[in-house]
DNA sequence: CTTCGGAATAGGAATGGTTACTGATTGGAG
DNA sequence: CTCCAATCAGTAACCATTCCTATTCCGAAG
């Protein structure tokens, strides 16, 4: 099966033309910010991603991944979210979703079938803010964790 | 019109009584957080909380706030959310609810009048994990900020 | 009213995630 | 190839929060 070749996948393609409009630069480091996230299995914090890219460019600099990360987040290819008592973790997955973070070891993963529909509109509709976003972050023990 | 003598309002009765079962003291500066929680307009964070507290006494310190708020955390007296760009912001209000923060000038106020009602359910039902809490997080622009 | 032991506090140092700064590097337009 | 703006590596600074320790407080027991 080749439903991939290198940088070609239609995911790439998006990406690409997402740097495009945005007016950024897709240099080696940031796709290698990509690559890395791909390769996460769950949710990498901004640290997790530099030591993966670290890997085969041993001279990123951390404040590079950062900045990757941002820029990937303003142009809405990676998406971030926050939960207290960790740092920052990011996803591939920019479509509104769940995830869940274990508070015993910091496993996240993620809660597919819950019906978000109308929530976002019943939020614009009840303030007066011009809404930029709704994050909800679920917080619990995981399955391994739940049983120690 | 005497609606509250002291500590003698019905609310200071249901806290007195959380910080009985839990074992911690109900001490001055516990108080003179809780009081100013209360006259806190918004969503304080530690750093507004502690101003507010050292204005009557200004031998507390910042890291007494810290750890009383994690205690009133602890015992459901109080309630905290995140905010990515902002420190964590403190609330008298435990019940479930919908707060916004400004992205510009960081006001947090409430959102009313939302139905949240079968999401806690529909999370437990599609996830293997034991769920502590939801929270829902809400980014925007204030009316004020949105004109500018 | 004293004594005693554990809990809580003040003050300050340390931590950890993130951002800011700076001079060097890069890569694409011309 | 040359030039310029964007980006980068390396490092210092920042800031919210936690940690540490000597001291103080508080409440139960006598
Ligand atoms: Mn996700
Ligand atoms: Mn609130
Ligand atoms: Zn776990
Ligand atoms: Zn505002």
């Amino acid at each position: 099966m080749e439903t991939t070749v290198g940088m070609s996948s239609v995911l790439e393609q998006d990406i690409r033309e997402k740097f495009r409009r945005s007016g950024y630069t897709l240099t080696s480091q940031r796709r290698a910010v990509l690559e890395a996230l791909k390769e996460a299995r769950g949710h990498p914090s901004a640290e997790d991603v530099y030591l993966t890219v670290k890997r085969k460019n041993p001279r990123v600099a951390l404040g590079t991944v950062y900045q990757a990360l941002s820029v990937l987040e303003e142009i809405g290819v990676v998406d971030s979210k926050h939960w207290s008592e960790s740092p920052t973790r990011y996803d591939l997955n920019v479509e509104p979703h769940l995830d869940i973070r274990c508070a015993r070891c910091g496993a996240v993963s993620e809660i597919p079938g819950v019906e978000l529909g109308e929530l976002e509109e019943n939020i614009r509709y009840n303030t007066p803010y011009e809404v930029k976003r709704t994050t909800i972050v679920v917080e619990g023990l995981c399955p391994s964790c739940r049983e120690a």
